[in-house]
DNA sequence: TCCGTCCAGGGAACCGGTTGCCATGCTGTT
DNA sequence: AACAGCATGGCAACCGGTTCCCTGGACGGA
């Protein structure tokens, strides 16, 4: 067994040009693999690029212009089991497409997120996915209609993937699934079984994705005729913490409710667990329903209801739609659908608590 | 508002310096801070670039040697969630330190790990942090003994993340944590409620990760004296569908045992299910076990008893592990200790399964 | 007024590759 | 034997930056 001595510092090409005694471009071409090189020349170089254990420097290929494309994906964390479905999706389609995939996580700071684009933007990458709900401000929009125009005017695409639209114009491929639509069956769902007073374990409030479950879970109110009391729209983060945090408070605070629907999967887990813990039984006593469909609502005991989000065909679709993507081309807008999974978790209510 | 024209194509340092009427040299020295200008030409650089949008090319600044120096993390699927909590870390230190962070998912296949090293290797990576168990053969250690020394003769280091060590020598930095205690811990708490029949639903035979856990699981029924039954060492995946179909399996074979032990948190999730699903109740017909205290463990029910890995941590660790590295220095060889987690899913065997 | 000094900024080499263009030498044909 | 033609490989320009070195002009002091 050989073991190359450790030579401190990286070969260059001319280094393998001078091992093989030739000149730069012959081993430029050798390596190419197209331009006809004599088998001697070819056998030659090789040997000197094994000796040297030599690969040829990526970042000046890519300045060349032949380089491996990248691809940037920049989300707010990676931990949440949904963005890591996305990630997945992202980091399969690009190596599929034969790009490398960077990845930022922004820790929700938009500071973190401009700042990350620009050095995408400096890294020349084909396309820079952003994922995940936000604060649909105008600020919002303005910035980041800016950042789709600086990375379009490179050459590079910008793609918005489960949030917000920008303005008609905007040089952006938007992916979004539909989080309105989804809650409405969900809770329409929930509001068929008998239920009335339905809890909701929103996200924070200004956030895109929480908003539009929270508008869906009204919708579905109003089309039965019914208002729903405010009392019982609940916000914290999209963690299992706050489910569990969240339902202790409204237990303690003797919140009147049949049904509880939080606005993510982990919500509900840690809204079950308060549950149990307050010695209530799910489905007998009260109903619970998530939103995202993770692996591990299955789990759950009862199984949860909940609604199937495909995200990893979202992280797919995404980047394939980036990359097919030709200037001038009219900017896409998809828009995925979800369906309500039903498991065990939501039942009507219990007869004394009909109304 | 103003917005850009959108020239199709980036733009250069030398358009830049076309438009301020200076040389390169000199946008170069604005931009990069330190060398005296005066305050009118700094001025109109600045305007130029704004005009432009221009960003330079991290490509050629990284060939020019001033680039921001990039880190790349190679796990099998950033979909498991302690893989998550790693990637995590990793990503958080890496910015921290101002690395850019690349990802690579190899789907548990060899050869794209391969790929993905020279990948690295060609990017001028400042460390390549390879994650996750994996069979431990000759040729596992051979073939990433030559990948330490490629990467660490061409300045960059290879650090191996909850993956078996090589033979000493490698330049390579090795990061684990106490597969073996844990395991021989958790056991050890199960034993001590007085199981006798434990059921091991392990992973891969050959996965180091697994094998580690199992060995815990044999050497804390050694140490009581105990020879487990070989009936009962399951073997799957570390998914929550394989936790599910071998405890579907081993109830319908009949197996005799009072207490389950998961190789994972995710196996244990399904296994329980398929208890659930067979009307038995855990701790009181069958105690369970888990492995990796991911968030959700804290979910089931009941809440499962596990044992604690400072994922995160593990990642935080390899990165600045890695980064602080000087070449010639010895190879650091880090051991993390887990913790088990007491929860309220392993509880005394049944009076009637008592033996 | 003249000369030395200092400072801003330009030219060119370099980082590590690719590739268009051209020179060389060998082969094949008449 | 002479010449056309092709296979082969070197030179140099270029990709987009950085930085060393040097020049020209303004300024201050003698």
């Amino acid at each position: 067994m050989t073991r190359k001595s450790g030579d401190a510092s990286r070969s260059t090409i001319r280094d393998v040009a001078a091992r093989a005694g030739v000149s730069a471009s012959t081993v430029s071409r050798v390596l190419g693999g197209v331009y006809p090189v004599s088998a001697a020349t070819r056998g030659r170089v090789m040997r000197a690029v094994r000796d040297l254990d030599y690969v040829a420097d990526a970042r000046a290929k890519a300045i060349a212009g032949v380089g491996t494309p990248t691809l940037a994906f920049v989300l707010e964390d990676i931990t949440g089991p949904s963005f890591a479905h996305m990630a997945h999706g992202v980091e399969r389609e690009a190596t599929r497409l034969g790009h490398l995939c960077l990845v930022c996580s922004t820790e929700g700071d938009v500071r973190h997120e401009l700042e990350f684009v620009e050095m995408m933007r400096a890294q020349r990458a084909a396309a820079v996915i952003l994922v995940g709900g936000t604060a649909d401000t105008p600020e919002y929009r303005e910035r980041t209609h800016r950042m789709a125009d600086s990375l379009a005017s490179a050459g590079s695409r910008l793609v918005l993937c489960g949030r917000p639209p920008l303005d008609p114009g905007a040089p952006v491929t938007v992916i979004e699934y539909d989080n309105e639509g989804g809650a409405y069956t969900l809770v329409a769902h929930v509001l068929a079984q008998g239920h009335r007073r339905v809890l909701f374990l929103g996200g924070r409030t200004d956030h895109t994705t929480a908003l539009g479950r929270e508008r869906g879970y009204l919708a579905a109110h109003r089309a039965r005729g019914l208002t729903p009391d405010p009392a019982l729209l609940l916000h914290g983060d999209f963690t299992r913490d706050a489910g569990h945090r969240l339902m202790q408070q409204a237990l303690k605070d003797d919140l009147d409710f049949t049904a509880v629907v939080a606005a993510t999967d982990m919500v509900a887990a840690g809204a079950l667990t308060a549950l149990h813990e307050a010695g209530l039984t799910v489905p007998g006593d009260v109903s619970l329903a998530g939103y995202d469909d993770i692996p591990f609502a299955r789990d759950l005991h009862p199984a949860l209801t909940t609604v199937h989000v495909p995200y990893e065909e979202l992280g797919r679709l995404a980047v394939r739609t980036a990359l097919e993507h030709t200037p001038g081309a009219p900017d896409e807008h998809l828009l995925l659908g979800t369906h309500v999974v039903v498991r065990d978790s939501v039942g009507p209510p219990a007869p004394h608590q009909r109304r």
